[in-house]
DNA sequence: GCATCAAGGTCAAAGGTCAT
DNA sequence: AATGACCTTTGACCTTGATG
């Protein structure tokens, strides 16, 4: 109100625009018999009540002064989009166009002529700004080439993800791709990101249950650059059931659940899109960057989901179990290279229940949920060694599929309890990051006191040698 | 009539201005003769009276000194908003935006960069909205008994977080809970979130100017349950500057710096509310957890945001810097331990630059958003020895700081954005742990060559003793 | 004291957004 | 493609609190 009063209105020209027609009461202005209340007494200059709420323009209501004039949100924005984009209208009539709320639009020629007799200033506009307000489809816009393309091959590619399964990924990217300009922005992405859950889920079944045709030579000193296109050589795909049925596990048996697991790793590399498509040293460099954290989390959620009763067992792919405080090495003749190695595989196994598994059964984290965050660990594109353009395909893939990952978090639980777990889950990362490092420290001890617990485990486990 | 003559309008006029300056005397600059009795004397390039009235930043007419460069209303406007909401701008073009009074508001990328380059200083921008005033540089001097506040004192004190919080959500509930229920649920909690950001600056802010009352003695081999609660004990509070300025650094520098950001963290931990009312022991098991991302992050963030021009050095609290391909030791006798120990340096600090400083650069983590992974690392309820409750009141903290910062993105550039780079950030977190144990494992090497590095480092930075 | 400087805050009127 | 209701950002001007 105060504001309002403060400002000084030119009333004559708005008296001129508005009382000149005779019938110039809209069905907006009849509705409004407050307008109508003149209250002369204010003394000097007007009644504010009619200056300050009608547009000089148009008499439509206005929301303040724009470019000079008290005007209407609708004459403030043709007056700027005219200015800007330097049109000329054309009067198409005898340039006399009535302009009110009802008749602005018909002639653009008055409408502006009108702007520019009320004193509106041209010079009052300013040049383009950079992007303000919020952009709920942000759109790449002018030169989003790049942005566009990668988008747009994404859609393609994700749903079909895997080189060497495909079927029924066809049928998905043809149909929908053609809707996607036209359709409503709300719903399309969420049926993406479902789709993308989708294919990840079908990615993982497929890996699990690969299978070995023949059964290659396993060899114990395999050289990796050839592991990763054909990891068999590590080990072979036996089927992994992590049911604790085999029963406790000793330290040879524990190499080999790693190698497996290994393996396990470069298949999901081999299968998921965009990383399937990299170079296999490229490959070879991200194995080596995340087969830690990823087997952890692997392992660890199966032990969880498995039903396992046994809340301090791991549980293996192969069907044995680690159950707490169980000796893993038979005992040797050096008692304190003994005790430590026992020693650390200790802190290994703890790390491993009171981190991981306690997490993964507090969270109660679902195979879909699960699905995205190995996706999400393989596709980092912050990996050292990698080309700019692999860079770039990770980044994308990897941002989808958090998308969809927190897409899917919202539509189960809402905006703020899908924050809250989207950040935990992966938070959950750091923490099978942390654990990693303490199976690779075990390896390192065990070179150290030439415990030779497995050369494959040493190449790619023990990590900092790069 | 002054109004009109500073009117901003035309642009032809505001070209000329900073090219050449002919008749560019407003009202404004002569009614202000005291910008014109500079000596004239040092005369080098410009004149000084020009220099003092055009804004440094867009050339632009200056309305004085602000954050240490002449400039004007607008840029600094521009800067306080930038600097307090976080933001973080992507230039659209090619960074090259010609920042001047037409075209300042096409591009914030490129005006908050010329902001930077131009010398306005972040730290000049107070998050704490009652103490207004000048203080610019944070006189070291002798007795400023106002920062002197112990930390013991500082835990009582603090505006702590879960108080805040409390409050906050308690005032939802009682008074205005009838319009928190018609309202849409945008805005309420954006609100609160934003306290939440804000208090969390202010505990930084807080902790980093933290200086020593009185010099304590600092021992070599202070025991741990007490440097948490006295981190004095591990090393002087001395100011951290991270400009490089010192030189290269060698390997006792370095020791000691990793002491300091040591002792950062202790503080952090005795400030930041939730954990700083933990029992010290349990603050202890959360710093041993966390002390190494957490260093690695902070150092990293303050390499990258001083301005460094050089890409590839670390920056150290001291002032000193770790270039890439320096050597850190002095030559050994023993040539192989020596280049073990070198070698593992290397990898130490090219993991540094090119996981953490490249992605922090890549992403422009602004001063808030680390913050809030600040606070997000310390307050993780998943450490082991934790009591129930501890856990519980961590977890609900750490919530709170999540739900803050995702909703601080989504304000600043909308959901979808938000998203990634929400995970982009706390995936940064694993990133850090990653680094965070090649250091750990670098102690561990130079603890094994003996080459007796730091008790306190191995004390905490050798992380899996437990 | 008091003028000054440089922090912080305010809000009208620019800007941009996006369903229609 | 244009419209206009609605939102954000800008910057001229103001208040505040150290400082000399």
């Amino acid at each position: 109100m105060t504001a309002e009063t403060q400002s000084p209105f030119s009333f004559a020209a708005a008296l001129l625009q508005c009382g000149s027609p005779g019938q110039t009461f809209s069905m907006e202005t009849l509705l409004k018999p407050e307008f109508g209340e003149y209250s002369p007494s204010s003394g000097d200059m007007l009644s504010e009540g009619e200056e300050s709420t009608i547009c000089t323009v148009c008499c439509d209501e206005a929301s303040g002064r724009h470019y000079g004039v008290v005007a209407c949100f609708g004459c403030k924005g043709f007056f700027r989009r005219t200015v800007r984009a330097g049109k000329n209208y054309v009067c198409r009539y005898n340039k006399k166009c009535r302009i009110d709320k009802a008749g602005r639009n018909v002639c653009r020629s008055c409408r502006f002529q009108k702007c520019l007799e009320v004193g509106m200033e041209p010079d009052a506009i300013r040049p383009d700004r950079d992007k303000t307000g919020r952009q709920k489809n942000p759109r790449r816009n002018t030169e989003g080439s790049i942005k566009k393309v990668s988008v747009s091959s994404l859609l393609g590619d994700l749903p079909c993800l895997t080189g060497k399964l495909k079927d029924e990924t066809d049928d998905d990217s043809s149909s929908p791709s053609s809707r996607s300009d036209s359709a409503p922005m709300d719903l399309r992405p969420s049926i993406i990101d479902e789709n993308v859950l989708h294919t990840l889920s079908e990615i993982e079944n497929i890996v699990v249950t690969l299978q070995d045709n023949v059964i290659s030579p396993q060899q114990m000193f395999p050289r990796m650059d050839e592991a990763i296109t054909q990891p068999a050589i590590i080990a072979p795909r036996d089927v992994m059931i992590f049911n604790g049925v085999k029963g406790d596990a000793d330290a040879d048996c524990v190499a080999h659940n790693l190698r497996r697991m290994i393996v396990f790793t470069f298949d999901y590399i081999n299968t998921l899109r965009p990383i399937a498509d990299l170079h296999p040293m490229e490959k070879l460099i991200i194995a080596r960057s995340v087969v830690g954290p990823f087997s952890v989390l692997f392992c660890g959620h199966q032990s969880v989901s498995n039903g396992a009763p046994d809340h301090d067992s791991i549980y293996l792919p192969s069907g044995h179990k680690l159950p707490a405080g169980q000796l893993l090495f038979t005992k040797d003749s050096d008692m304190k290279k003994h005790h430590m190695l026992e020693n650390k595989a200790n802190i290994v196994r703890r790390n491993m229940t009171d981190l991981i598994l306690h997490q993964l059964r507090k969270l109660q984290v679902t195979k879909i949920e699960m699905v995205a965050l190995k996706a999400i660990m393989l596709l980092d594109p912050n990996v050292r060694g990698l080309t700019q353009q692999s860079c770039d395909l990770l980044s994308v893939a990897r941002e989808s599929v958090q998308n969809a990952l927190f897409s899917h978090l919202v539509a189960n639980s809402g905006t703020t309890e899908a924050t809250s777990r989207f950040a935990q889950l992966l938070l959950l990362i750091a923490t099978a990051t942390r654990v990693a490092y303490t199976i690779s420290s075990f390896v390192q001890l065990s070179r150290d006191v030439t415990y030779d617990l497995d050369f494959v485990l040493d190449e790619l486990l023990y990590l900092d040698h790069f």
